[in-house]
DNA sequence: AAGAACTCCTGTTGGC
DNA sequence: TGCCAACAGGAGTTCT
């Protein structure tokens, strides 16, 4: 599309159109470590919204609310992705189920300045932002299903705003513990699975990782979330198990992302996805990779969401 | 108030 | 071969 070099692109980990080409928690994380290097310290010298909406309209005056601003800092929330301006606002930015940046380094013979003009003369399909930064480079927004979205918000409220208020702990805190979890399953009659994508129990868990996460544990997608709490309220067995499993699945996809960026970097065109991980998800009908397991994956559906797990060794 | 259902979007896939 | 339905799913909204 850009006609970029490997080397730059940044975007989800997995190759566009595999299975688990879906931006979670980790492949935020790894966007962020990707775009920060380019972004941060730069001041966006233009930016160009190609349509009025994603998923919602963007914020009024959005071009030049972040035109002139410097980007102080970019920082992972839950799957949002929270660009700290110099203008006191956050641009926060979330990808949805097919949002991708693609940063391409421009040495300045490419590009006339303040022109976005591509060799077709036409806005490449699904590029619906374009930023240009002080550095030179041209860090552009795709998003063919527009499940993403941008928002603006001041820095002094964004703890407190719209998309971040009531919103669980972060998987890889410290304040995700068997005993919060307990305290938000005790007597939940939800599925542990519904439970466990509720951002606000845990902020940034989707659904291949839940998926992944439970195989692990052990524990079938369809137990109560309150099998996680006693009736005393404290922690079970199966909760303490549970959490340290989250965030080390999540922390085995952060590395996966980071070889990945690695790889692009080295441009060996070689990249090392995660998904090669995954236990169950995505493996409806395979054989249960747990040793003298004889079961095979099954795929079933929970709030209208695909879970993916094995009924033998997942009880 | 909790929980479930519905909605947005478009590229890909599978069945006939 | 071509067409159409099903599917992917985060998260906001709307119901029960």
């Amino acid at each position: 599309m850009f006609d970029a070099n490997p080397a730059d692109l940044v975007g989800t980990i997995h190759k566009r159109g595999e299975r688990g080409d879906l931006p979670e928690l980790p492949e935020v994380e790894t966007v962020c470590r990707g775009l920060a290097p380019v972004m941060e310290g730069q001041i966006f010298t233009e930016v160009n919204q190609n349509r009025p909406d994603l998923r919602f309209p963007f914020p009024i005056q959005f071009e030049s609310r972040v035109t002139g601003a410097k980007l102080k800092h970019i920082r992972r929330r839950a799957k949002y992705i929270c660009a700290h301006l110099s203008t006191g606002e956050v641009l926060i930015m979330h990808l949805g189920m097919s949002g991708r940046f693609t940063i391409e380094p421009t040495t300045g013979e490419l590009e006339r300045p303040g022109e976005y003009v591509h060799d077709t003369g036409t806005i490449p399909a699904h590029d619906h932002v374009v930023f240009r930064m002080s550095n030179g480079a041209v860090v552009t927004y795709n998003d063919p299903r527009r499940f993403g979205y941008m928002d603006l918000v001041p820095e002094t409220e964004i703890e407190h705003c719209k998309h971040f208020v009531g919103m669980g702990v972060e998987p890889l805190d410290n304040e995700l513990n068997a005993e919060y979890l307990a305290s938000k399953a005790h007597r939940r009659t939800t599925d542990l699975k519904a439970f466990l994508l509720d951002q606000r129990n845990i902020a940034g868990l989707g659904n291949i990782y839940v998926c992944e996460a439970l195989y692990r544990a052990g524990l079938s997608p369809k137990r109560k979330a309150s099998c996680l709490a006693r009736a005393s309220g404290k922690p079970t067995d199966r909760n303490e198990r549970l959490v340290p499993i989250i965030r080390d699945v999540l922390n085995e996809a952060i590395a996966a992302g980071g070889s990945t960026l690695r790889d692009y970097a080295a441009a060996d065109g070689a990249l090392g996805y995660f998904q090669h991980a995954f236990r169950v998800y995505g493996r409806e009908g395979e054989p249960c990779a747990t040793a003298n397991c004889e079961g095979r994956v099954r795929r079933i559906v929970q709030a209208g969401r695909s879970t993916f797990y094995c009924g033998r060794c997942q009880r």
